[in-house]
DNA sequence: GTCTATAAAGGGATAGAC
DNA sequence: GTCTATCCCTTTATAGAC
C-alpha cells in the first residue's frame, strides 16, 4: 500500500533509489530558472508557483520558506554540475603513466569546459551575489567545484613530485597557481558579461597556455 | 543668487569644483550599504530613503528609478577604490630602473591590498549578481579595476621586455597569467565568504610567490 | 497533498504644497 | 529641491475546503 502510493507520486526515481517528488522537481527547476533569470531577492514565490504549474500552498509544503528553496535550488544544481566522471584525474590507470603536460592539459580542458559553460556563469553569478548573506552556499559550492578541483589537482601534483615527473616543493601552492592559470581572468569577464562562451578551440589554447606555463616553473 | 543657492545646498564641495549635492552623497551612501546588505532586489526605495534621512520623492528627484540609483551607487564605489596614485606602475619614475621581481612584487602587493579588503569584497559580490541584468555595470567595473590594472600590467611587460628585464613574447598574455597568479583563488574563497581578510603577512607572502612564479615562465 | 481565496504587509512610483 | 500623503500593485505566508 506505501509503496503503491510512493509510486503514484514518484514518477522519475532517482539513481541510488531515492524516491523524488516531481511536482518538487518541477518547483526546483522553476526556482532556479527564475532566481537565474531575476536575482533571489526580486523573484517571487508566486512566479515560482506559477512557473512550476503548481499552486503556492505547495511551495510552501515542499520548502519552509524562500531561503530553504534557494539552498535546495543550489543544492541540486551543484551536485548535477560537478562533472567528476569526465575528469582525467578520476580515472583508475596510473596517472603517472602519462606526461604531466599532457595530464596538466587534459585537467584545464576539463576544468574550463565546465566553468566557461553558459549554464555555469548564470549559477556562479547568483552564488556569488547571495554568498554574503548564505554563508553554508559559499561552502556547498566550493566544496563540489573548485574546492574540489584544487584537491585533486594537489594530490596529482604530490604523486607526480614522487614519481619524479615534476619538482613542486609546495603541492598545495602549486595547485592553487595552477587554478590561476587556467580560471583567471576568464572567469571574471564571463560572470561580468563582457564576453561570451569561448569556441572549443579558444577553450583548447587556454589550456595548453595554462599547462606551458604550469612546467615552466615547475617542470 | 545662483551662486549663493548653489553654496547653501552643496555643502561638501568635492576636488574638481563639481558641486555634489549632500542629500545626493547621503542617498547613494545609504543605497550602497542597503544593496550590499539585502542585495538588489531585496532593497526597497523606502528603505534607502529611511537609511538616509531623506523622503522618497528626493530620492526620485535624484535618479529616475532604483536600476539608476544601483549604477549611481557603483560608479562612486568603483571610482573611490581604485587606487590609481598608490600603485608602483602609475609614478613618474623610470619604471626600467627597478628590476622586474621587485616591480612585480610591489604590484602584487599593490592589487591583492586593494582586492582583498572587506569592502571590495562585498562591492564585488553585489556587482557579481547584478551583471547579468545590467550589462554595462560589469563594462564600468571592468574598467575601473581588473581591466586597468591588466592593461597597466600589459603596457608595464612590453617596456620591461623591450629593455632586456624580461622575456615576454605575449605582453597581453602574461598580464593576464600575473593577473591570474595574484588573484586566485584567493578572490574567489572571499567571495564566498570562506576565509577573512588576509593580514598584511599573508597579502605580502602572496605577492612574493606571485612574482617569483611569475619570473619562473618569463624571467 | 493540493487547491482557491485571502489576510497583512510592503513594494515602486506619483501629486501637489512649500 | 524637498516634503507629506497616497495610489495601486505585488509580496510572503496562511486558512480552510476537497
Amino acid at each position: 500500500m506505501a509503496e503503491a502510493a510512493i509510486a503514484i507520486t514518484n514518477e522519475l526515481p532517482v539513481p541510488g533509489n531515492v524516491p523524488v517528488s516531481p511536482k518538487r522537481m518541477a518547483i526546483v527547476a522553476a526556482a532556479g530558472k527564475l532566481f537565474v533569470g531575476n536575482g533571489f531577492g526580486a523573484t517571487s514565490m508566486d512566479a515560482i508557483a506559477a512557473e512550476a504549474n503548481v499552486s503556492k500552498r505547495t511551495v510552501y509544503s515542499h520548502f519552509d520558506n524562500k531561503e530553504a528553496l534557494f539552498a535546495g535550488v543550489m543544492e541540486e544544481a551543484c551536485t548535477s554540475q560537478r562533472g567528476e566522471e569526465g575528469c582525467p584525474l578520476n580515472c583508475d590507470a596510473d596517472i603517472t603513466a602519462v606526461p604531466p603536460k599532457e595530464m596538466l592539459h587534459q585537467v584545464a580542458l576539463h576544468v574550463l569546459t565546465i566553468i566557461t559553460a553558459q549554464q555555469t556563469t548564470e549559477l556562479f553569478r547568483v552564488v556569488m551575489g547571495e554568498s554574503g548573506r548564505f554563508p553554508e552556499l559559499g561552502r556547498t559550492f566550493w566544496d563540489n567545484g573548485p574546492g574540489w578541483v584544487l584537491e585533486t589537482v594537489t594530490d596529482y601534483l604530490g604523486a607526480a613530485t614522487a614519481a619524479g615527473l615534476l619538482n613542486v616543493d609546495d603541492p598545495k601552492k602549486a595547485a592553487r597557481q595552477f587554478f590561476g592559470l587556467m580560471v583567471d581572468p576568464i572567469k571574471l569577464e564571463l560572470t561580468l558579461g563582457l564576453r561570451g562562451e569561448p569556441t572549443a578551440a579558444e577553450v583548447e589554447t587556454m589550456s595548453a597556455d595554462a599547462a606551458e606555463a604550469f612546467l615552466k616553473i615547475y617542470g
